[in-house]
DNA sequence: AATGGTATACTGGTATACAATATTGATTGA
DNA sequence: TCAATCAATATTGTATACCAGTATACCATT
């Protein structure tokens, strides 16, 4: 009987620089302190974070992976920015997928989990209309998050989760209105009721009805694109010298 | 067994090494050149695919966001293997987003993508049963493949995508008898038959039976572990010299 | 014989150096 | 005035060198 103590490994132990930094920029992406179009540039990244440009790249690979960054050769990264097609895809999937984990969390979900969503979404009626955008956003999707955990399927997780990261970065570019807020509260009530009362098709049906209507409001923000163009305002290349 | 790999390199590389890398690597997985489980020195690779360590390494991390390879740090890369469990969520996602796909693809489909299911489906056919069991694995999710493609989401054909090459890791493992070869077939050609009927309703229920086939069929045939340690057989480490 | 200690060589992690490419602003000609 | 050109340089791409961590065989001890 070995191994019992190999279950308590949860990630990998020792850490490598790169998935520090991933997870920093990780980070400022989702938060809105990098926006979507900026530039990434690595030696500006390597200097201000004090680490080389080697960990750096390996963490844009990884972010690209998770499709929060755009990746092009030989010109610099930038952040992913989400297209209005985009958004409409993105929200039809998120509602295929989520409202399957809301039944599959009503009929097989544990205690534990189930609860979880219920802290999610008394955080986020805490958090009330005080937060900023970014706050507002995290609430709301650590709640469906909560949800897709429940479900008990890892890869549904980790698929949801890819899913959701692409949200977030449009998401907290806005508020919800107070009646937004509100109404959304209730929509969640409401999954969360039918979950815990282990009524799956309810779930699924409402967790797809509320989709349906954040995917109408993020439709309306839809902010303009970003500039090209990928050097710093370098000072000024010197005159060409004439030789001779 | 050196320069296996080295063969796959067709024209030359993509712009950025990496790129290519990844591509010949990816390859090598998905056709069972390299086993799950299968350790993936940093140095080796470089040295057989005559570039340096760096581009190897780049593409590792980018194999791993597509969940084809798995790094733990300071350990040795390894071509990800899945467990019975992952099969079961595996195929349980597949029948989720691919129903969903067939519906789409039947609804909103264009002539041009439909056929291509139509060639995809003529093709695994016209393989019959004599291709080996990667060959019948790449047609068999070609026409999986083509099928959301027609659907006209480009993020779910990405997500997809992701998911059937997780799959095709297992699925290459073992052959279709030739009923079940048949059998196969038939349910493909149902699918596509009620896609070019536009038949949202039945191409959705006929691709879930199929793949809870399938997955049947995917999980009788499941395979032992994988053996551990990362070095290469190493000749002998010098005895400790006497000092004094 | 089995266990633990230790040296050593191999592996991955990071930094740095160098080559290739792209961007930019000035210059120049129409 | 405006577009095309050009060269300097910032920026990315790749190779290499060095460092640190890890695995394995041998040895000492029990």
């Amino acid at each position: 009987m070995p191994g019992l103590l190999a279950d308590l490994i949860s990630g990998p132990m020792a850490v490598r620089t790169s998935e520090g930094i991933a997870h920093v920029l990780r980070k400022a992406i989702l938060a809105g302190i990098l926006s979507p179009g900026q530039q990434l540039r690595e030696r500006r990244l390597a200097e201000e974070l004090r680490v080389s440009r080697t960990p750096i790249r390996e963490a844009l690979f990884t972010l690209r992976g998770e499709g929060l960054v755009d990746l092009t050769p030989n010109q610099c990264a930038r952040v992913s920015h989400v297209t209005q097609s985009d958004i409409k895809q993105i929200y039809a999937l998120r509602r295929l997928l989520e409202s399957h984990s809301a039944r599959l969390a009503a009929e097989n979900g544990d205690r534990v989990k189930i609860d979880r969503v219920a802290d999610a979404l008394a955080a986020q009626q805490r958090l009330g209309k005080a937060g900023t955008a970014q706050d507002q956003a995290q609430a709301d999707l650590a709640f469906h998050e909560a949800v897709a955990a429940a479900a008990g399927s890892q890869l549904l997780l980790t698929v949801e989760r890819q899913v959701l990261a692409v949200t977030i970065t449009h998401r907290s570019r806005y508020k919800y209105s107070n009646p937004q807020l509100k109404r959304g509260w209730r929509q969640h009530g409401e999954v969360l009721k039918a979950i815990e009362a282990g009524d799956g098709g309810s779930a699924e049906t409402l967790m797809a009805e509320h989709i349906a209507e954040s995917s109408e409001i993020a439709f309306k923000h839809f902010g303009a694109d970003r500039p090209r163009g990928c050097r710093e305002s370098v000072g000024s290349p010197k005159r060409p010298e004439v030789r001779g």
